[in-house]
RNA sequence: GGCCCGUUGGUCAAGUGGUUAAGACACCGCCCUUUCACGGCGGUAACAGGAGUCCGACUCUCCUACGGGUCACCA
C-alpha cells in the first residue's frame, strides 16, 4: 500500500506540511525552568465549580515560573455547545482572579485558541500520519459498530476496534477510493501498534509512576465531519502551543497510553502530566463525584451566595497544597500569589468537598478585611444579588461603614461573616425597616426582672458615656433587681443572685438587636443613638 | 465485567523503616469576657483487612475488601 498516495487521496486540499506549522509555533523564548499551561473546557453552558483545581494550579505554576497561561476552547462537539458560553468561562475564571495570557481574547502568537477554527492544522497531521501508515480511513457505520459492540459483550471480550475485529484497517487504495466516490463517510482512524498484554511506564507528577496497559484500540483520530476528537486535538495542540505540563482530571489517566502513542506517532515530545483528583461530596457513607446538580457544583452559586473570590481561592488552595494553611498562618497578610506552590504538595487521592470548612476560611478572610473593603465588596455584590440590601446599605454610606467597622482592625477580630449573602441578616437591626422586637429573652430571667432591667435601662442610657461608665450603669442595674454585678461572686455562690450581668446583658442585647448574637453592644447603642435605644427597650419591655 | 487510580480520626491532611502518629475544620469541656462571638487551654477520634520482607513496618511487596475513574465519531 502506497500511504503517500492514499493520504493524497483522502485530503487532496490539505497542501500544508507539519514543517509549516513547527516553523509557525516555533519553540517558546522563555527562561530555564518556565511552565508553559493550559486550561481547555469544553464551553457547555455549565462552569464547574471543580474547574477551578486545574486552573489554580495551571495559573499558579504557570505565572510562578515566568511562563505562559493559555485558555483553550475545546469545542470540537457541537452538539453540546452553548451559546455565549465561551466568555461565561472566562468571565467566571476571571472573578477568581485567574489571569489567562492566552486566550481567544487576549490573542497570542500560538493561536487560534478555539478549536474549530484549527480544523486545517488537524487535517494537515492527519494527513501526515496517514501517509506514515499510522492511521488509515474506515468506512464503518454506526450500525456496524454497535453491532460489532453487542457481538464483544456477548462473547465477553474488551469492546473496541480493534484485532481481529477490525474491518477497515488494511482496505485496499481501490476499496477506499471507491466508497469515496459512492460518497461513503468515514472517520479516521489510528492504527494502534500496541499490545494489551503489555504495559507502558508513565510518570505523572501527581500520581507518581505508573504502569498502564498498552493501548490496542484504533481509536478515531478525525470524526466523519473531519473535526478531530479530544486525543487528537490534544497531541496537535499541546505539541503546537509549546504546553510543557498538561493538568488535567484524573478521568483522562485510561487514555493516557494512548496519548503517549499519538505523540509518537507524530514524532512530538512528550509534555509532563499532572493528572488531579476530581472532587467529590458525601452520599449517605459513600464518596461521589461532585456533579451539576449539587449544590455548588455550578461556579455561578458562588457569585449569587456572595462568595468573595479570594475566600474561594483561599479553600481552592488549602486543598491544593497540603502546606498551605501552615503558610497562611505564618503569613496572614501575605498576598496569596506569594506563597510557594509545590506540585509535590498535591494529593494523588480525591477529597470531600466541605462547606463547613470553606465557610470557616471565609470568615478568616473576611475577618482580615477592613470595614472599607468589606463595604465595596458587599454593595458590589448586593447590587446585583440583593437590590434592598443594596439600597440600605448605600443609603447612609458612613453608617454602614460604621455598622461594617465594629470589631474590625484589632488582634482579635470577629468573625460573623462568611459570605456576602448573611450580611442583610448581619446588619438588619440597624436599620428600623428591618428591625423586629423580639418577644424571646433568656429562659432564666423573669419576665418581671426583664421589665424592670430593661425599663431602668431606658431611663438612665447615657449615650455619651464612656464605656466603663457605660457598663457601671448596667452593673448598678444588675446589683438592684438582686443579679450578680460580677461572674466570679455569682459562680461562687449562685443561690444567692436570681442571675448574673450576664443574664441581664443578653436581656439588653436581645431588646436592642433582637438576637442573642451581636457585636459588641456598647458600640452598637452609639450607633444605633439614644432614641433608637431606648424606644427599644421600653418596646421589647412591654412585650 | 476488563483495565487504571486511590485508601491515616466525621472531613482536609502531615508522615517516606524506629514518632507519645502533627496541624486545621467539625464536635465536647474549661478559661477569658457584661453576653453571643473572638481568643486561649484541653478532650473524644485514625494508619481498611490479611499475609510476607525486615531486628523493627503507617511507611516496602503481594493478596483481599472498599471507594473512585474509564471502556463513544463527548470532552
Amino acid at each position: 500500500m502506497d500511504y503517500q498516495k492514499l493520504a493524497q487521496l483522502l485530503y487532496p486540499d490539505i497542501d500544508k506540511t507539519p514543517e509549516y506549522y513547527e516553523e509557525k509555533y516555533p519553540p517558546r523564548d522563555l527562561p530555564e525552568g518556565a511552565k508553559v499551561t493550559r486550561f481547555a473546557p469544553s464551553p457547555t453552558g455549565f462552569v464547574h465549580f471543580g474547574g477551578l483545581f486545574p486552573v489554580t494550579v495551571c495559573e499558579r505554576l504557570a505565572h510562578q515560573s515566568g511562563g505562559v497561561f493559555m485558555l483553550r476552547i475545546e469545542d470540537t462537539d457541537s452538539k453540546r455547545e452553548v451559546e455565549g458560553a465561551e466568555m461565561d468561562i472566562i468571565r467566571a475564571f476571571e472573578h477568581f482572579g485567574i489571569r489567562f495570557d492566552e486566550s481567544i481574547v487576549h490573542g497570542g502568537d500560538y493561536g487560534p485558541y478555539r478549536q474549530s477554527d484549527r480544523k486545517a492544522i488537524y487535517q494537515c497531521y492527519a494527513k501526515y500520519l496517514v501517509a506514515n501508515g499510522h492511521a488509515y480511513p474506515c468506512f464503518c457505520s454506526a450500525e456496524e459498530l454497535d453491532e460489532l459492540r453487542a457481538r464483544q459483550e456477548e462473547a465477553k471480550v474488551t469492546p473496541g476496534y480493534y484485532g481481529e475485529y477490525v474491518r477497515c484497517r488494511d482496505l485496499s487504495y481501490e476499496e477506499v477510493e471507491a466508497n469515496l466516490k459512492a460518497g461513503k463517510p468515514f472517520v479516521l482512524r489510528f492504527r494502534s501498534n500496541g499490545n494489551a498484554e503489555n504495559k507502558v511506564k508513565i510518570t505523572d507528577l501527581i500520581k507518581g509512576n505508573l504502569e498502564i496497559t498498552e493501548n490496542s484500540i484504533d481509536h478515531v483520530l478525525l470524526k466523519s465531519d473531519g473535526i478531530p476528537t479530544y486525543h487528537m486535538a490534544h497531541a496537535v495542540d499541546d505539541h503546537l502551543m509549546r504546553t510543557t505540563h498538561v493538568i488535567r482530571g484524573e478521568e483522562w489517566l485510561p487514555s493516557l497510553p494512548y496519548h503517549v502513542q499519538l505523540f509518537q506517532a507524530l514524532g512530538f515530545r512528550l509534555p509532563k502530566y499532572m493528572h488531579i483528583s476530581q472532587l467529590m461530596r458525601l452520599e449517605g457513607t459513600a464518596k461521589k463525584k461532585l456533579s451539576k446538580r449539587d449544590a455548588g457544583a455550578g461556579i455561578t452559586y458562588y457569585f449569587s451566595e456572595g462568595y468573595a473570590p479570594e475566600c474561594v481561592t483561599e479553600y481552592v488552595m488549602t486543598l491544593l497544597n497540603s502546606n498551605f494553611e501552615d503558610w497562611r498562618r505564618a503569613n496572614p497578610n501575605e498576598d496569596i500569589d506569594k506563597f510557594p506552590f509545590a506540585i509535590k504538595k498535591m494529593s494523588p487521592s480525591g477529597c470531600l468537598f466541605d462547606m463547613a470548612k470553606l465557610n470557616d476560611v471565609c470568615k478568616n478572610v473576611v475577618s482580615r478585611m477592613d470595614a472599607e473593603t468589606v463595604y465595596n465588596k458587599v454593595t458590589g455584590w448586593a447590587e446585583e444579588y440583593d437590590p434592598e440590601l443594596h439600597a440600605l446599605l448605600t443609603r447612609d454610606p458612613d453608617y454602614s461603614r460604621r455598622i461594617l467597622g465594629i470589631g474590625r482592625g484589632g488582634a482579635k477580630p470577629r468573625k460573623d461573616i462568611a459570605l456576602w449573602k448573611e450580611v442583610k441578616e448581619y446588619v438588619s437591626f440597624f436599620f428600623e425597616e428591618l428591625f423586629t422586637v423580639s418577644a424571646e429573652m433568656p429562659a432564666n430571667v423573669e419576665p418581671a426582672d426583664r421589665v424592670k432591667i430593661l425599663t431602668a435601662f431606658a431611663e438612665s442610657y447615657d449615650e455619651t458615656a464612656d464605656q466603663t461608665a457605660w457598663f457601671d450603669g448596667i452593673r448598678a442595674i444588675a446589683e438592684s433587681v438582686g443579679y450578680a454585678g460580677d461572674m466570679k461572686a455569682y459562680k461562687a455562690e449562685p443561690e444567692k443572685y436570681r442571675g448574673h450581668i450576664g443574664d441581664v446583658s443578653m436581656c439588653l442585647r436581645v431588646a436592642v438587636t433582637g438576637r442573642e448574637s451581636s457585636p459588641d453592644m456598647y458600640e452598637v447603642m452609639k450607633i444605633l443613638g439614644a432614641e433608637k435605644v431606648t424606644a427599644r427597650c421600653l418596646a421589647a419591655a412591654k412585650a
